[in-house]
DNA sequence: GCACACTAATTACACAGTGTAAATATCAAG
DNA sequence: CTTGATATTTACACTGTGTAATTAGTGTGC
């Protein structure tokens, strides 16, 4: 540990120390100096800045092991953050701490097909909503996250063919002050999981992260990289066979029109609103036929063989899988290897490829976008935004 | 341009300078200190510090306007870099300057289906053949790139599937001292193309570029990024069709068993080894039959399909080919774009996506291997890598 | 040929962010 | 209540930069 490697901003470096604790909900003084790469002694000098801003608590904490430190360092409780979800049956909105829990929620039920208008019609009138409860209680909304599926900062989007634009600019203008990270549903799913303090995530290194439900939206988490360095990977649109069955995007053998919820809905003969309805498990509830069973293997068969091929162009070691796939028995999802070892290069080998599912969480909406809006906070290093927006170059 | 950013070590700046100056082939202190984000006070500095080291050199040069700058800064002409390129017919040596310039070339053929023990052999007796030169004229080598189709971190290559971690400990315990990298062909072509000076290419802000050659491999440029930040986007083994024409991987349908240089000579009724003789413009001087034109056009197609999907993953405005399809008439090419216009989300358009053709630099190697040991010492900051590779975390 | 307007280039000084090392605090166990 | 072990804070030094004052070039117009 020698020489001096990197200097840090101050706000850089305050991210680094919040973000420790953010991911393991707390942490003593040492565990945080391993983490964010620093002596005890900045440590010490960050920690007691973050103190005086009430942005961490320090609690008394008789030590584990002899001369072991004495004070557990924690987020403070007291700061609000609010997570904002659009999915494609409805549209929540949520107010918790930067630990995740949620302590006001809206649900409005939206359309599939919900036009940008409308939207900002219903969006206008939850925010307005959730003013009430704040004015009420006094608490200021130090952060906010609007996570949709399929956002990326290129101006398209295969699921609300929106103009990304205006949105953003809709939303600066609404949101009056709080400052607003908009991201892709599956990126905040990767923040969910990394924050959430579930332990369970199956995957511990870079992995592609895929969640297979109204369409296949997919994120390559790099372990050791900021959330915002996450690339989403959208697969629900890979053609896989020319001439195959017809996409609501309009082409012909994309991924989704094989492997969506509503794809599968027609299978297993329960309507999609249905499946919504009866949330996580709704699969568990069917006698699946031996016949139907096939056709959902045949289907993860190209789920597989379309991850193959993401995995070719950018090699992982791991993926994690969630959604309806994670619901059937192992021996079904073996489908998916076997598409994978007809694609993935020198074909499936457990050895250097680890396949993992974990439960879907349909219906927990907009805890992933809370959790999102807590690691932006966090990531800003508890400072204010708006302030130092202003990092423009001016090449000749 | 208020506040303090982003502070940097020196080592960072120094690389960024110094990239200025490769990119730029020379460069007055104003454009540094904008292309830099620095002051004329740092630049000043850090310029005492490189011109001291023989690092850069200063011309006194007549102001080009009133008032104008006196000196331009050029690189100095006396680094000397290595460049070591492994394609699919040959291994190349050579050393020459940082600008790109060649002093010193060596070829060997080698095999395609080339093991590992063979190369090896191979290198070592080139590299004593260009120790001999180095050692005659008394140049010291500051940094030298070995570059081979397929790299990644990975462990895996597409092309030469041998023992990655016994290629980097043969090299490095080979290389004595000199400091290697090793990436990707298309990486290194992405330096070529952006260090080579030759300012007609024609993408110039983030896109795809893709080479169509043995195999099809791609790289995601990110003109605002660091050359290391670039992904390769091995696109050779999407399977496109299943059950369709066998690769050479194992696996049936991949894009490559359609579109590589071995599977449209069997098209053009040319040999593999005399199209690389003929080279660049082997297409040209063949008359092609509609018929023949219509086969490669279908493998053009196919070629489209493959990048619409590889961009619905990772979105990006503009693609860039090189490799056989730059040879044929645009019209063919056309080809490609339906391709693209059956999978591109949304269709293809125009006015959201740009792709262009530009020659394949067949025959060219090791150029490019040359401009990325260029770039590789440039970043790191012309000093020596060796002393401090020891950014080691130790995480509890 | 010389003052001028203008910009380039250098330098002294101040400040942010850190690490080092010394000083001080805390706890468990005897 | 001392000891052993580690935690925590603090004073000081060092790096890398920006600011602002200073010095140096250059072409124009007289």
């Amino acid at each position: 540990m020698s020489g001096r490697p990197a200097p840090r901003s101050r706000r850089e470096t305050r991210a680094v120390v919040l973000e420790t604790l953010l991911r393991r909900g707390g942490a003593f003084r040492p565990h945080i100096a391993r983490d964010a790469q620093l002596t005890e002694a900045s440590v010490s000098r960050i920690l007691a800045e973050l103190r005086k801003e009430e942005i961490v608590d320090e609690i008394r904490q008789p030590a584990p092991y002899a001369g072991g430190p004495t004070a557990l360092i924690t987020l403070s409780n007291n700061i609000y953050v609010a997570g904002i979800e659009l999915s494609n049956n409805r549209l929540s909105f949520s107010i918790g701490d930067v630990s995740g829990t949620i302590d006001y929620v809206e649900r409005v039920p939206v359309s599939p097909q919900l036009d940008q208008a409308e939207f900002e019609r219903i969006f206008t009138g939850c925010l307005a909503t959730m003013g009430k409860w704040t004015a009420k209680r006094g608490v200021s909304v130090r952060q906010a996250a609007f996570s949709l599926p399929g956002y990326s900062n290129a101006n398209t989007n295969p699921i609300f063919p929106w103009d990304m634009e205006r949105l953003r600019s809709f939303l600066s203008d609404t949101m009056q002050g709080v400052p607003l990270s908009i991201t892709n549903s599956v990126i905040a799913q990767a923040a969910f999981h990394r924050y959430s303090g579930n332990s369970s995530y199956p995957a511990t290194g870079d992995h592609l992260f895929l969640f297979v439900g109204h369409g296949v939206a997919g994120v390559i988490v790099n372990e050791s990289a900021t959330i915002e360095a996450f690339s989403p990977f959208e697969l629900g649109h890979m053609v896989l066979e020319r001439n195959g069955l017809a996409c609501r995007c309009g082409h012909h053998g994309c991924l989704e029109a094989y492997t969506s919820l509503r794809a599968i809905s027609k299978i297993v003969g329960v309507s999609e609103t249905e499946i919504l309805q009866r949330g996580d498990r709704f699969l568990d509830q069917l006698e699946l036929k031996a016949e139907t069973r096939e056709q959902l293997r045949e289907r993860l068969f190209l789920l597989g063989l379309g991850t193959g091929n993401a995995l070719n162009l950018h090699p992982l070691p791991s993926v994690v899988i969630s959604g309806w796939p994670s619901l059937l028995a192992p021996e079904d999802r073996q489908a998916i290897i076997e598409g994978m070892n007809e694609s993935l290069l020198g074909g499936f080998d457990a050895k250097r490829m680890q396949v993992s599912f974990i439960a879907p969480s349909i219906g927990t909406d907009p805890q992933a976008a809370l959790n999102y809006a807590a690691y932006c906070f966090v990531r800003a290093g508890g400072l204010d935004t708006r302030a130092e927006e202003r990092h423009v170059e001016e090449n000749a």
